[in-house]
DNA sequence: ACTGTACCCTGTAGGC
DNA sequence: TGCCTACAGGGTACAG
């Protein structure tokens, strides 16, 4: 599911919800998502005030009063839903198209104002860790991601410093979190597409022999960066089960130029070419084999 | 060091 | 209708 422009999205929809707030208790219904939930997690939530709500990568990263860092990572099926008002748990005091889920309702912060904030998963994917803030760059989770794509950090002279010498497909590359964080299935095979770069070409074709940028790496910044604006813009892409804090689908799926779209044709004007599927380290691509070389 | 595959878990869609 | 398989926005643990 939530790949950067989708998290982005649900970010600023619970930074208004939760920053400035004290949260009164944290009730976690089982013990772990894919991983164990922190230690006395409850505890260590329960009477902090929440001073920031940040991204990196696909990480949403809670600033707690304590020092320390809440820091969620939705999986494929993570959501968090606002609910507003009152205790009892229900239909009406949820935003349009969410609704009470038992069984898949895994964490719940209740706010000193009495909003509730629930995060709901069923394939427990996503996770949650707490850290000290002024360690969170040297986490295991953190240290060693790559570039934010729509930072400064992102070059071609980044991106063909990392694929110096690299085998691996243009598709496993860009899908690879130490190179670009935040990109995943949808947007690589989007950018590749608006780039006009083929999946299949070795990540080494963005560089040439002393490492410097080809022009290939020079057209694939602007389209990563394009790409992650566009969606942004339109709230993300639901597929299936993404939903913004508010319960709103995103849009972005309207606008894609392959994904999900194999036997269809291609939109570039004057190609006509018939977009494809394939399969990149277990993961489908689609591309279309006309305008993408 | 790098690369590819299996796997974690649940729900849903499609074929028979 | 029911059963079975394949597949899904993610990341990690291995084996080679």
């Amino acid at each position: 599911m939530p790949e950067l422009p989708e998290v982005e999205t649900v970010r600023r929809g619970l930074a208004p919800v939760l920053v400035g707030r004290r949260v009164k208790s944290l009730d976690a219904r089982r013990p772990d998502l894919r991983f164990p939930f922190p230690e006395r997690f409850a505890q260590r939530v329960a009477g902090q005030s929440i001073v920031g709500l940040e991204r990196r990568a696909k990480y949403l990263i809670a600033s707690l009063s304590s020092g320390e860092d809440l820091v969620m990572h939705l999986g494929m099926t993570g959501r968090f839903t606002i609910v507003h008002g009152g205790i009892a748990d229900t239909p009406g005091q949820y935003a349009h198209g969410t609704g009470p889920d038992p069984t898949h309702d895994h964490v719940v912060l209740n706010l000193s104002d009495g909003t509730k904030v629930i995060y709901n998963d069923p394939r427990r994917f996503g996770f949650m860790v707490m850290m000290a803030h002024r360690e969170r760059a040297q986490h295991a989770l953190f240290r060693d991601l790559g570039a934010e794509p729509l930072g400064e950090e992102l070059t071609a002279e980044y991106l063909a410093s990392k694929a110096l010498g690299r085998k691996v497909n243009l598709k496993a590359f860009l899908m690879d979190q130490h190179v670009i964080a935040g990109l995943g299935n949808i947007y690589v095979s989007e950018a590749l597409y608006q780039a006009g770069l083929s999946p299949d070409k070795a990540a080494a074709s963005l560089a040439n022999r002393r490492g410097a940028p080809t022009e290939r790496a020079v057209r694939l910044v602007p389209a990563i960066r394009d790409v992650l604006e566009r969606a942004i813009d339109a709230g993300g892409s639901t597929l299936r089960d993404y939903r913004h804090a508010d319960g709103k689908r995103g849009a972005f799926q309207e606008r894609f130029g392959v994904y999900d779209r194999a036997g269809s044709v291609c939109q570039t004007p004057g190609c006509g070419g018939e977009i494809r599927r394939a399969v990149h380290s277990g993961r489908a691509t689609f591309y279309c084999p006309r305008c993408q070389r």
